[in-house]
DNA sequence: CACTAATGCAATATATAATTGACATTATGA
DNA sequence: TCATAATGTCAATTATATATTGCATTAGTG
């Protein structure tokens, strides 16, 4: 369970959306730092926030976050 | 982002790909209490998780986890 | 019925996500 | 160029996911 590396689509859709990391942040209610850490793949959130954001930026959560490497990796945008 | 409610199909799939828990969780690297309360919906999995049970069980992170309550609640089985 | 696999459920321990506060750096606009 | 917004990052702390162990309960199967 440990080797695999998770790829987002986050940033992008955040700025999509015309949001800041702290409005981003903000509308979710978690820290700025929170949605930075996310975005630059240094940690492995939680599912609830997953879905937030999915819901906030108008994505899947299958648009949003992939195992890299996945066949299908050129299709979630 | 306390007040959301986290569904799931996690149970349903595992079924359908004829596992249990124990060995869906040794499949995946987790312990068996972990896929057991995932599936109870008594806690929050991280996304590497919930990536891994959708590879495993050969569905989709929306058709795995929904909020309660979203309109197309009824389109992921 | 007896035997075992599968699941549910606690208590405790550990790992790590997430917060808080602060400061540095990079845009971007007046 | 100056000012400020946006982002990156770090240290310290808190919250919580996950592991571990053990036992109880249920579901099948002989």
């Amino acid at each position: 369970m440990d080797e695999i590396v998770i790829e987002n689509h986050v940033k992008l859709a955040r700025v999509e959306q015309g949001l800041t990391q702290n409005e981003l942040a903000v509308a979710i209610g978690v820290t700025r730092q929170t949605i930075g850490l996310i975005e630059a793949g240094k940690y492995n959130p939680s599912l609830k926030i997953c879905l937030l954001i999915a819901q906030t930026t108008h994505k899947t959560l299958d648009q949003l976050f992939w195992i890299k490497g996945t066949e299908d990796e050129s299709l979630n945008r």
